[in-house]
DNA sequence: TCTGATGATTAGTT
DNA sequence: AACTAATCATCAGA
């Protein structure tokens, strides 16, 4: 881009200041003595209006010779020959010339309207970057509403707040790294524009520069950086999220529910055998009851079916205790079977809890549960699978809780 | 340290 | 969309 900038690209690193030869800007000069030769009516310029045109032409090809050679030069000789062409009887009438030319090919007002709206990607790794604490204040609350996140969605206990800390650490690290880098890129920036600045209002009294085009190329530097920046933003973004992965990742930081959430769980599973699917409303009950997310619930229900299935045996004595708790909770005219006795652990005879569930009548009309019979010591419960499926298998009624459907199979 | 338990994830199925 | 089955990653007790 910088290089097809007619007033660019002068090569301010190689300090020659007036370079230009091969630059397109030569179109421009080499117009001159076109613009001059063929002028019908003298124009304002002057140049055909002198005494002897012949000489003035003839000044006016050594001075652009000069100007063609003065890259081919020392740098000495450059400023030198440069001095001379800007004290040079015919450089105020040269300069007119370029000013109209310039006025009437419009170049200065080519592709001005190239203003770019804010690029997208850049907005998106700026919010990322704001939303976790990175840009902006600090106040450490995008590490800390990611943190609260986690915690909620995975049932996180407060003993893992060592590790917080150790996440806040590295993402200030990270932080503080951002900022230092972009500092740095700023200063640059500002460092570089104001060089460009200067060569061009040194240049501006060879050749007529606007104050436009200055700010043209000011934007167009911005931008060249910016896109830096945005490079910067995106390795950023990286860290945060390698970091969030690391440290948060909820799967790598897995909690065991709590006693209390389990016994609910399992009240519910073991009081719902025949169909163990739990509506909506049902999970979310659930969910709330065990201070867990309703994905944990359906986590847990789809889990626990799948493993009851694959080991029926194993989960038989777990059955008949849930049983036993449900019996009682419904004998003392406990309406509500998920506050389980609490001394209701160990060994309860378990003939009266398989009763409750061989006992099961159909639901809503439908079969009776085949009965698989397991060769374990206590009387088996296992009587809700059938092929490998849970019979009869439907969502309950859609008001079903898990206050208000225990009951199907408690009685 | 080993091993079973368990919550989460994922691909495939209904 | 909800579910199953397999698997992963971690926890927790022996």
């Amino acid at each position: 881009m910088l290089q097809q900038q007619p007033l660019t690209g002068n090569g301010p690193s190689n300090g020659r200041g007036l370079g230009m030869s091969g630059h397109p800007g030569m179109h421009a000069l080499n117009s001159v003595r076109q613009a001059s030769q063929h002028r019908p009516d003298g124009g304002d310029s002057g140049l055909e209006g002198t005494e002897n045109g012949h000489e003035t032409r003839r000044d006016i090809g050594d001075i652009l010779q000069q100007i063609m050679t003065i890259t081919d030069q020392s740098l000495d000789e450059a400023q030198a020959k440069k001095h001379a062409l800007n004290c040079h009887r015919m450089k105020p009438a040269l300069f007119s010339v370029l000013c109209e030319i310039k006025e009437k090919t419009g170049l200065s007002m080519r592709n001005a309207q190239e203003e770019e709206p804010q690029d997208p990607q850049l907005v998106r790794l700026d919010n990322m970057l704001l939303a976790e604490g990175v840009a902006g204040p600090e106040k450490g609350s995008g590490a800390a509403a990611a943190v609260s996140a986690a915690t909620s969605s995975g049932g996180m206990s407060p003993d893992s707040s060592l590790e917080h800390s150790d996440y806040k650490s590295k993402l200030s690290q990270i932080r503080s790294i951002y900022h230092t880098e972009l500092e740095k890129y700023e200063q640059a920036c500002t460092e570089f524009t104001t060089h460009v600045m200067n060569l061009l209002r040194e240049q501006s009294r060879t050749r007529p520069v606007t104050p436009r085009e200055i700010e043209r190329m000011v934007a167009i530097i911005h931008r060249k950086f910016s896109s830096i920046q945005t490079q910067l933003k995106q390795s950023t973004c990286e860290a945060v999220m390698i970091l969030r992965s690391r440290f948060l990742d909820a799967r790598r930081k897995r909690r065991n529910f709590s006693k209390q959430a389990t016994e609910v769980l399992n009240e519910y599973f073991y009081s719902h055998l025949s169909n163990p699917y739990p509506s909506e409303e049902a999970k979310e009950e659930l969910a709330k009851q065990c201070g867990i997310t309703v994905s944990q619930v359906s986590n847990w229900f789809g889990n626990k079916r799948i493993r009851y299935k694959k080991n029926i045996g194993k989960f038989q004595e777990e059955a008949n205790l849930y049983a036993m708790k449900t019996a009682l909770g419904a004998r003392q005219g406990d309406d509500s079977p998920h506050t389980p006795n609490s001394t209701g652990s160990g060994s309860f005879s378990l003939s009266g809890s398989a009763d409750l569930f061989l006992g099961v009548p159909p639901v809503n009309g439908e079969h009776v549960p085949e009965l698989h019979c397991s060769t374990k010591t206590h009387t088996s419960i296992s009587y809700t699978l059938a092929n490998g499926n849970w019979q009869g298998r439907s969502s309950p009624p859609s008001g079903a809780s898990p206050h208000s459907d225990h009951s199907e199979n408690s009685d």
